[in-house]
DNA sequence: GGACTGACACTGG
DNA sequence: ACCAGTGCCAGTC
């Protein structure tokens, strides 16, 4: 139902600005952390565009979505920059500094 | 109700 | 280290 997509948005609305979470992550924080691809789902359908930071969101290897059509990877990449995200040479999230941990709130 | 699809994750080669 | 295949779950046709 839609109620899975809600609680999708409102795990990524939770994720504090400078960290960044991954599909499984949301998916584990809905409910079943094997629903990542149903957040990547939720995320494109973006029924609420600037209150789902779906630039906080990459997959587990903190890689930005390969078919990111938000205004592509490098906007994103720049975003989280913007944010106080860490980046790899790689251009990938440094996830083991920029990982949000639930529980972590700042 | 059945089958295909998808912004993922994991294992194997 | 990288590419391919498989598995999971929910949505849409």
């Amino acid at each position: 139902m839609n109620d899975t997509f809600e609680r999708i948005y409102d795990a990524v609305c939770r994720i504090p600005k400078g960290k960044v979470a991954s599909y499984g992550q949301i998916a584990a924080m809905a409910g079943n952390p094997r629903m990542a691809r149903v957040v990547g789902n939720a995320l494109h359908e973006n029924p609420r565009p600037g209150e789902i930071p779906c630039h906080r969101v990459v997959n587990r290897e903190g890689r930005l979505a390969p078919s990111f059509a938000f205004g592509g990877q490098q906007f994103q990449r720049l975003l989280l920059l913007e944010e106080g995200v860490t980046f790899r040479k790689d251009g990938t999230v440094d996830m083991e500094r920029c990982r949000w941990i639930p529980g972590s709130i700042e």
